[in-house]
DNA sequence: AATTAATACAGGAAAAACCCTTTTTTTAAT
DNA sequence: ATTAAAAAAAGGGTTTTTCCTGTATTAATT
């Protein structure tokens, strides 16, 4: 076989054709589809399982069903297909939970066309691709070095949310029938579990996280 | 002249280029190179200003000069070059500081191919081209039914990314060089003017309207 | 059934945030 | 020089947030 299929997940229609526009003009790849996000994707796997890709170029914030999610289902279901993440953010949590999610591979879309085709032709040969700042994040993590990636529980996550608009503390308990003095501890809780002083940071943390999206 | 040219300006790399071999299978269209930022393209006008494009495709989210402030030089030093904003933004206020700015077209990243090419089509041939969306915005903004713009002076923008820490009022002050009496005025006065009504309420206004950036 | 752990809730107090009114200082304009 | 407007600051108050420590209540474990 001297020529690799590849699929595009990005739900900027003009984005993923622009990419598909490129990717098309590298000699060994060819785009078979796009998706808009990743139920899409299963669909398409599913509808068609005879032409499933070699390799997925993955954006991560998506509607409906988002970049981590979206590689985690390929990682368990379809271990052949190479899932390179292809996104704007850069921050250290996001990209290990797309490593966890079984991504062999992070480029920024800042990065170059060429090194879009030499990261697609590495994946191919050697199954992954990794820039130094990934390896190095990858080392950091290993020896522990890295925040702990917290887990929050539902009720937390709804604090979060609400923490997030200009209710008071009183009316968030009342949103969450819970007493005030329960919403004290979620508060207090969270703060030492998250590392911060104040609602401001609870705030911060929550889009940073991308629990609130403004 | 049967072919225009086009000059692409987004801070990623990668989506910049992939719109350039997009816009080169358009036939009437000719990408001339395609810039980081808005420095980076009065750089180039500068340079060689026997090789202005017809059209510049503006990016609005970029580090060192942003798209509004990049289209309000390009009105005023080139009047015959057509701007249109490629943004992910759709958030009134964001569009209409475009369109003041001098952007004659805004399109969404999320959009076909096809109407990329329509729209600079109806751009070079009309003076500029406008979605539904957009038509219907212009018409709610005469009839004065969109917020006011708020303007914001220097020390308001500098108090508000400073609210957006995890420092109390107090030491807000002491960072402004100013009395904590006066921090209490500036919180009041943007309180009223941003219709909002705590601290998270000006946390929300800084992010949403790019003062502070998470 | 007894123990443990997690969850929900309370009392009380200090700090910070919030709100309203008024005064001083600075700056700009006539 | 005088006046008007804007910026900085203060007085004095209420509400909310933050931070303790401690106690029922419920759920899970042994």
């Amino acid at each position: 076989m001297n020529e690799f299929s590849v699929v595009i997940v990005d739900d900027h229609t003009l984005l993923s054709q622009a990419i598909q526009a490129m990717v098309d003009t590298f000699d060994k790849f060819k785009v078979l589809y796009t998706c808009k996000n990743g139920q899409e994707l299963i669909n398409q796997f599913s509808a068609s399982p005879n032409n499933i890709p070699n390799v997925v170029l993955m954006d991560i914030n998506m509607p409906i069903m988002n970049g981590i999610e979206t590689t985690d289902w390929i990682s368990k279901t379809h271990l052949e297909v190479n899932v390179m993440a292809l996104s704007v953010e850069d921050d250290n949590s996001t990209v290990l939970k797309m490593l966890k999610a079984g991504a062999v591979g992070y480029l920024l879309k800042d990065t170059e066309k060429s090194v879009l085709e030499k990261a697609l032709l590495e994946i191919v040969e050697n199954g992954f691709y990794h820039t130094k700042n990934v390896t190095n994040l990858l080392m950091k993590s290993i020896s522990g070095a890295v925040d702990e990636v917290v887990t929050l529980k539902e009720k937390e996550i709804t604090f979060l949310k609400l923490a997030c608009s200009e209710l008071t503390y009183k009316e968030v308990a009342d949103k969450m029938c819970l007493s005030p003095k329960t919403i004290d501890g979620y508060r207090n809780n969270l703060f030492v579990k998250l590392n911060v002083k104040n609602r401001v940071g609870l705030v911060m943390y929550a889009i940073k996280n991308k629990i609130y999206t403004p």
